[in-house]
DNA sequence: GTCTATAAGTCGATAGAC
DNA sequence: GTCTATCGACTTATAGAC
């Protein structure tokens, strides 16, 4: 399970819960209406009776999880705390939110690369929208700068490393332990957890040792 | 075009590259035998009569990248030179490796996240075959941090951070430019160097000023 | 609203001529 | 080896009974 959707009744809810699960798992053409009903335990019929095609099922699913996903991203971008304190309150949360959705990032970013012309039209509604606004996390990390909190760099590079800090093991996580870790004694909770504080470190000290650290 | 498979004739060689193609481009299941016909200017009968199936097709692509792309990353990983440089050769070297394929990884990353047996079982005998030895990676790493040159962490989370930051930018490419760039004054190329630049930076001296640097 | 049955279309795969 | 034509399975979508 995901995320409630809302504003629908239970029926609507159970299929768009059963689909969102599929569209997931499956991407948007290994996904079978079918199993979506037989996952939401109705029949194909009535799948066409609330959302007319799979085509406007799967656009609404793919709306639904890219307008959340975001919208909690950005948040997390968005604070008033100093620097190192914002730095590391977004590593923590957005781990966290991670690790209960581990697949979403990577389905999205997937869908958008196939770039149907219905997943583009979502993102650019969306943007043109205002609803994604970036321009304030920009600000906090231009802010830190300006206070000499951290070095000067575009922020935009700042963002690239943070969220690909935090993303790529969660992406990645079929290979990344089928090729570095044993599975039997490897303990993923604990290696997530300490995920939060290495990037932190790493982020904000760097690799070279330093005197004052 | 991506790259040359070996050992083929050349109209053989020609349907690889253009399946290669349509894989990457719409996935798995996206794909259709019509259009890698189309793609490779013959019809599906043929594509029939070299590769029996479009599953046996599949699982040739997919090896084929898998291969080459964990091979060329596992060997950047590889090295004898101090820690500095060899963190810069690795990010300079990642980043043009991603230039030139940027839609592989993800590619590759989908298709073992839904994890069909096929996927699985072509990574698992790569793996087994000792084909991908990650060992001599994590010694470096291991060797940088005994001889002082950077600060004592585990070397998996070292190595998630580093690939993750060179990743991020190329997975992330359509959605990171709709959310932070104007489209028509944005230089991607100089973005993308000026990444290496930032990469090594943030992860050699972090974020946080230091007296000595 | 919910079901069964089936239409309509797509796509992988093959038969068979050349 | 290469093509056209077609089969057969699968999948989306709908018709129509309840």
């Amino acid at each position: 399970m995901v995320k409630k959707m809302i504003h629908t009744s239970d029926k609507e809810q159970l299929i768009l819960q059963a689909a969102m699960d599929v569209f997931i798992e499956k991407g948007r053409h290994g996904a079978k209406m079918q199993e979506i009903a037989d996952h939401a335990g109705i029949n194909k019929a009535l799948l066409h009776y609330y959302y007319r095609s799979k085509e406007k099922l799967y656009s609404k699913i793919f709306e639904f999880l890219i307008w959340h996903n975001m919208s909690d991203l950005l948040s997390l971008l968005d604070s008033d705390l100093s620097f190192p304190e914002y730095l590391r309150t977004f590593i923590w949360n957005y781990t966290d939110l991670l690790k209960e959705n581990p697949k979403i990032p990577l389905f999205i970013l997937k869908e958008l690369s196939e770039g149907g012309d219905t997943v583009q039209t979502v993102l650019k509604n969306l943007v043109e929208s205002g609803k994604f606004d970036t321009s304030k996390a920009l600000k906090v990390i231009q802010r830190g700068m300006d206070q000499g909190e951290i070095v000067r760099m575009d922020p935009l590079q700042v963002v690239a490393t943070i969220v690909g800090s935090c993303l790529f093991y969660f992406i990645s996580e079929p290979i990344f332990k089928t090729l570095f870790v044993d599975e039997a004694s490897f303990d993923r909770e604990r290696f997530i957890q300490e995920r939060k504080e290495s990037i932190y470190q790493l982020l904000s000290y760097g690799l070279i040792p330093r005197g004052d650290q």
